[in-house]
DNA sequence: AGCACGCCGACT
DNA sequence: GTCGGCGTGCTC
């Protein structure tokens, strides 16, 4: 087609909207540059006296004094931001209230995007041979020679040959050697989809066959994708990936957690003989703006990665993976307030890309959506070796014998020294990092707080810290109470899994004990290198929180205890049972993989709630109806729509005030049927110095609640250092 | 976000 | 007199 004709192509000096990364709630008129420019194109442009990053948002509007209207500097060498992605963010933008710029920023995450191609100097051999051939200058050849033609930096060939580079700069004046420039961002080795992959249960190769349909077939859909822990989801959905690395389209997983990444990328290059392009906030700016160059330009077929990984520019995105999709890690903050599932269906609707929810207990949404017919639901029902679920018990606590500051049951000490003597695993679970949750002063009865927040702070005695599990401020921990300054009357109440460790270590004498908890590790390595000495069998009993609960596999193990399997039903959260559910279906999934039976002992207070029997009976269905019924009744998600306003500052006061103002003047939300509550202090009320206050908005489903919050705030001024934000679905409502 | 402008308090 | 605090406003 003739460029000049197309609607998205602008000739120099045509008016162009664009849109730039700085926090201006509009796009900007310029006019295109010499040469003309795309709709999309990445460009420089100035603004004031600097120059910022913008993209091609399409024409200009026309409403600014056209005398002022400046140029576009350049157009940037990286391939231009495509309609679809444009159109993800405008969509997620308005979806979750947040600025536009705010958005191109998640999708402009990698350095040096404006920078000409970086490049390097590699070393390949040449076709003379040196004048004087000596020991260091043959190991050199020999080096090239044993690769059979590849190049090397100077340092990968110095190290390699045990030379200095001062040997290859001889090398390469002799002709022996050529130095060349080589573009720094190279692309990801291809993945192989025919390698042969695991063999599949009747389960899976049903499951991976329905996904690869989806995929032939086209367009958009999700599906929904159910098995318990150990029924190999993993390996249908990288049939998946398979089948999109046939079709010529680029995939996605998104995992929740960067832990859990270094495995599953072995996992990958088992099946697909390379590993991905890996994304998350632990990569280098280098790697970083290879993946993102590369992504873009369609040679990066497969990436793994974080939440953030959603924003990244692909040229063929055919498939989303959310694993372990109720995760609460997809819906957090880093600036913008999106979850990662919800913004998957919506990039992949736009994009028509098939999106899968893995999870062994899905969230509430999804499982309402599947029911609803939304999404396709796949179950894998068969678990590999032992086919069964644990059996599960509860240890009614009311009835059991405990001294004060003991915190394992008769019951449980009993059933895990039965399964150590036989040589079998016991783990014991509980949420609750460090010594103990609470330091009391037994002089004055006050608790130890965290200075900058409202959050208590825990003794974590392996660290001889106290430290605050919101903010991560630590402190010695003082022999005298900060309030009356009493000498050593301060008490540790409560149990962490520290504590337990030290209880298990006087019940159990003879045993080998492990404790896994995130900050006993010094990094996530040392923490999977123990995981692995403790799966190939070199502990008898492990004590863990929430990490354990996550997908690791230790087949020697039989039983479980859970400490307190009551700690997530408190509080009025109206997740509190569905993720008490999760975690304890997780958590027993540890028990009995291989051909041993396991069993898993809840430690309760309230045999009876509904949530605990639900668990015990393995009822999952009927747990999921009860749910749905309960929040419909209520109309709170799924069956209604919540928003949170979180406003912020250094003065709790002006922070009330402006709650209540804005509580009492809420016209265009009671227009639409919605209530609000608040303000009152939100999850987190402090927060490094900033006091937090939150709204709650609740509205029925089909209301138009982004339109009417926005109608809503459109009038705010905010004075001083005061600060909203806007939280579309929130995750917990306490 | 930056960066300038501008209007009041404490110094040489 | 003037240096400098950071509140307010602008950037196509």
């Amino acid at each position: 087609m003739d460029q000049s004709h197309s609607a998205d192509f602008f000739d120099e000096g045509c008016l162009i909207g664009v849109l730039t990364t700085q926090p201006l709630d509009r796009v900007l008129d310029y006019k295109a540059p010499q040469g003309g420019c795309w709709r999309g194109a990445f460009v420089e442009v100035p603004l004031g006296p600097r120059k910022v990053l913008g993209v091609v948002w399409g024409a200009g509007s026309g409403d600014f004094d056209s005398a002022r209207v400046r140029s576009v500097i350049r157009v940037l060498d990286v391939a231009p931001m495509r309609a679809e992605l444009q159109s993800f963010l405008s969509r997620a933008a308005s979806y979750t209230l947040t600025p536009l710029p705010a958005m191109l920023r998640l999708a402009t995450r990698a350095p040096g995007l404006g920078d000409p191609p970086s490049m390097r100097k590699i070393y390949r051999l040449g076709d003379k041979t040196p004048e004087r051939m000596t020991d260091a200058r043959s190991r050199v050849l020999d080096v090239l020679r044993d690769y059979g033609g590849l190049a090397f930096t100077l340092r990968e060939l110095a190290e390699q040959a045990g030379v200095t580079s001062s040997v290859i700069k001889g090398l390469v004046k002799q002709g022996a050697l050529i130095e060349q420039d080589s573009p720094r961002d190279l692309p990801y080795p291809r993945l192989d989809p025919d390698l042969p992959g695991k063999t599949l249960s009747d389960d899976q190769a049903r499951a991976a066959d329905a996904l690869r349909d989806a995929l032939r077939q086209g367009g958009y859909g999700t599906t929904l994708l159910k098995g318990v822990t150990g029924s190999g989801k993993t390996e249908v959905y990288l049939e998946a990936v398979a089948e999109a690395l046939r079709l010529g389209q680029q995939a996605l997983v998104l995992l929740p957690e960067i832990a859990l990444t270094a495995e599953f990328l072995t996992r990958v290059e088992a099946r697909f003989g390379v590993r991905p392009a890996e994304w998350h906030s632990g990569v280098t700016m280098t790697e970083r703006r290879r993946i993102w160059k590369m992504v873009g330009q369609g040679d990066a077929q497969l990436v793994v990665g974080a939440r953030s990984a959603l924003f990244l520019p692909f040229r063929s995105l055919g498939l989303i993976i959310v694993d372990e999709e109720h995760d609460g890690s997809y819906k957090q903050e880093d600036g913008v307030l999106y979850n990662a599932r919800d913004m998957a269906v919506l990039r992949a609707a736009i994009t028509g890309a098939q999106v899968v929810l893995a999870s062994a207990t899905p969230s509430l949404e999804s499982w309402a959506n599947a029911d609803a017919g939304k999404y396709r639901r796949l179950d894998l029902t068969s678990r590999f070796g032992a086919s069964v679920l644990p059996q599960m018990r509860a240890v009614d606590m009311r009835r059991e014998k405990l001294d004060s500051n003991r915190w394992i049951s008769p019951a449980l000490v009993e059933a895990a020294a039965g399964r150590i003597a036989a040589g079998e695993q016991v783990l014991l679970f509980l949420n609750r990092r460090g010594y103990a949750p609470v330091t009391l002063c037994r002089a004055c009865g006050q608790q130890i707080g965290c200075a900058h927040c409202d959050a208590r702070m825990v003794e974590h005695r392996f660290l001889k810290r106290l430290m605050c599990h919101q903010c991560g401020e630590t402190t010695p921990i003082p022999t005298e109470c900060p309030h009356c300054g009493a000498e050593d009357r301060l008490a540790p109440v409560g149990p962490g899994v520290e504590r337990l460790a030290e209880e298990a270590a006087e019940r159990f004498p003879d045993a080998r004990i492990a404790t896994l908890s995130s900050d006993l590790f010094a990094s996530a390595r040392a923490l999977k290198a123990r995981i692995e000495e403790i799966a190939a069998g070199d502990a008898d009993l492990v004590i863990g929180t929430q990490l354990v609960a996550k997908g690791h596999n230790f087949p020697n193990l039989t039983l479980v205890g859970v400490i307190d399997a009551d700690l997530g039903l408190q509080g009025s959260d109206l997740r509190a049972a569905e993720r008490t559910f999760q975690l304890m279906r997780q958590v027993a999934g540890r028990a009995g993989r291989a051909e041993k039976p396991g069993l898993a002992l809840l430690q309760t207070h309230q045999p009876d709630h509904p949530v605990i029997r639900a668990i015990l009976s393995g009822d999952e269905d009927g747990f999921w109806q009860a749910e749905a019924a309960a929040r419909e009744a209520a109309s709170v998600p799924p069956y209604g729509r919540m928003a949170g306003l979180i406003l912020s500052g250094s003065d709790v006061a002006q922070v009330f005030d402006l709650g209540t103002v804005l509580a009492r003047n809420a016209g265009p939300l009671l227009q639409i049927g919605a209530q609000i509550f608040g303000p009152a202090p939100a999850p987190i009320a402090r927060v490094r110095g900033r006091h937090r206050v939150r709204l709650l908005i609740r509205a029925p489903k089909a209301a138009p609640l982004q339109d009417a919050i926005s109608r809503w705030l459109a009038p705010v001024k905010l004075k001083g250092d005061l600060r909203l934000a806007v939280d579309i679905d929130p995750q917990s409502f306490l």
